[in-house]
RNA sequence: GGCGCGGUGGCGGAGUGGUUACGCAGCGGCCUGCAAAGCCGUGUACACCGGUUCGAAUCCGGUCCGCGCCUCCA
């Protein structure tokens, strides 16, 4: 099994092979925690969770390494703690379990580690001591700035020329800075704000510099796939660049960068004087987790995706098919295990190796979805079922248990009153059999009027949440 | 201005130098008391203009349109 990927490095698909089989490493630009995740913060978790799924596939559960960090310190943390009076540390940690809950809400699983900017203070001060003995990094007015021009190869990644870079900053430049495109990896922090004791004075953290400490903590020097948002190429993953090549002179740094495009809603680009910046919290109030993911998957994960209330809703009746076929295929239900211990599909591994092609992949699980529906008896139907549930699983799809999901219990609708639908739809039965035709679609509408769809099965009426 | 990404049928959305993507919606049929679900069948496509080629929607050049980034935090 092949896999190739996309490597903004080189701007072309190439082939992947870890550098170690028995332990691929792979580092993820994780949330600043000051806000509700919103949908471009979404993304990227579900993207690279399938990422990581198909790696497990390939490689084995127990031999990749996926870290994830959580950035807890940061100027906008600060901003809101200044803004609501509310803690730091309650801030973060209150944001951090919402993050949780959301991302476990859309089928992602947990990395293998998931460290906090905060708990990483000593590495980070280690590397910038590092490039501040080494001549990439000096201090100036107690900041200690990256020389950029220290760096030859600047600007590889975003393929940005260094003189161009100065004719088009827009920015006034700080006078402290030898180079205009010199960046900070420590500055001073305001006597009243977080901060930390360093050979500096006290301070804190630039931006890049603790994803550039963690990677290299967790996953050594050179690792096998940085990944992260279109918008973080530059400068945040310019800079991680030269801040870890230059502190381990010169070895690489990542091998592959991954880069997931850009998200709009609603057709506009994402912004909350238009309304239309949805947080996953409050998507979640309205759609099953799984529609959510479902609709970032639909998508390429390199292609802008334009995401919609409208698409949310298709993406949530998609698996009520999917679901439906599985109810009605039988069979124990298996929640939180779908294709546990089954072979992986293979057609779907060949769709996800091709640079994640999930849209690919979902229309192989169109095709099982059909041979399910087609299947006859019992045998064929178990099999058929399987097969459908182990093309979902490298997606991280159709986890849940079909009865469930039919009846609504996945998303945040009210409950149902269960014997009261029963006891109607016996009722339409009898009708049914009295040939009271009229009584019977009098029922039916009632409960279509509640959101509830009945299907007539030659095993006896069953429902849906609409 | 610099760098980069994208424009596929009513909608969403893959892919490929010559062969059905797929899904939704639509239409016809089967099934059904009627529906629903499912199954079978079915139509419209590759922004524009040139070029290369036996042949391009797919390669090259240009144009138009949409979008993003261009830092040191304010």
């Amino acid at each position: 099994m092949s896999i190739a990927l996309y490597n903004t490095l080189a701007r072309a698909e190439q082939r992947f092979e870890p550098l170690d089989p028995g332990n691929v490493r792979l580092y993820v630009c994780g949330p600043t925690v000051y806000d509700w995740a919103h949908v471009g913060n979404a993304r990227p978790a579900v993207v690279f969770d399938v990422l990581f799924r198909l790696l497990r596939c390939v490689f084995g559960d127990g031999h990749v390494t996926y870290v994830r960090n959580i950035t807890d310190i940061d100027d906008k943390i600060i901003a809101a703690h200044r803004a609501s009076g509310e803690p730091v540390a309650d801030i973060t940690r209150r944001t951090t379990d919402a993050y949780h809950a959301d991302v476990a809400a859309l089928g992602c699983l947990p990395p293998t580690i998931e460290p906090r900017a905060t708990a990483h203070l000593a590495e980070m001060q280690a590397m910038i001591a590092q490039l501040v003995g080494s001549g990439h990094a000096y201090v100036a007015e107690g900041h200690v700035l990256f020389h950029v021009p220290s760096m030859p190869d600047y600007g590889r990644l975003s393929r940005r020329d260094l003189d161009e870079m100065i004719a088009g900053a827009r920015v006034e430049v700080a006078p402290y800075k030898r180079d205009p495109r010199d960046f900070v990896l420590w500055k001073p922090a305001a006597e009243e704000d977080p901060g930390w004791d360093s050979p500096w004075g006290r301070g804190r953290p630039g931006w890049h510099i603790e994803c550039s400490a963690m990677s290299g903590r967790y996953l050594s020097e050179t690792f096998d796939i940085h990944g992260g948002g279109a918008d973080l190429i530059f400068p945040h993953h310019e800079n991680e660049i030269a801040q870890s090549t230059c502190a381990h002179g010169g070895r690489p740094f990542a091998r592959f960068w991954l880069h997931n495009g850009y998200l709009m809603t609603e057709g506009a680009k994402m912004s909350k004087s238009l309304g239309n910046f949805y947080t996953v919290h409050d998507l979640l109030a309205e759609f099953p987790g799984e529609a959510i993911r479902l609709a970032l998957l639909q998508t390429h994960y390199r292609q802008p995706l334009d995401f919609t209330r409208e698409g949310v809703g298709q993406a949530k009746r998609t698996l009520d098919r999917f679901y439906g076929a599985l109810r009605g295929a039988g069979g124990a239900p298996a929640p939180g295990s779908a294709g546990k211990g089954a072979a992986a599909d293979t057609e779907v591994i060949a769709a996800l190796g091709s640079d994640l092609n999930t849209p690919l992949a979902l229309a192989v699980l169109h095709e099982r979805l059909t041979t399910l529906n087609r299947a006859e008896g019992a045998a064929e139907k178990a099999a058929a079922r399987a097969a459908l549930l182990a093309a979902g699983a490298p997606l991280g799809l159709l986890a849940a248990d079909p009865a469930a999901w039919m009846r609504g219990e996945t998303g945040a609708a009210a409950a149902l009153d269960e014997d009261s639908i029963s006891s109607r739809i016996a009722a339409r039965a009898a009708a049914r059999k009295a040939r009271d035709f009229h009584e019977a679609d009098r029922l039916r509408a009632d409960l279509l009027s509640e959101g509830i769809i009945l299907e007539d099965t030659p095993a006896g009426t069953i429902w849906r949440r609409a």
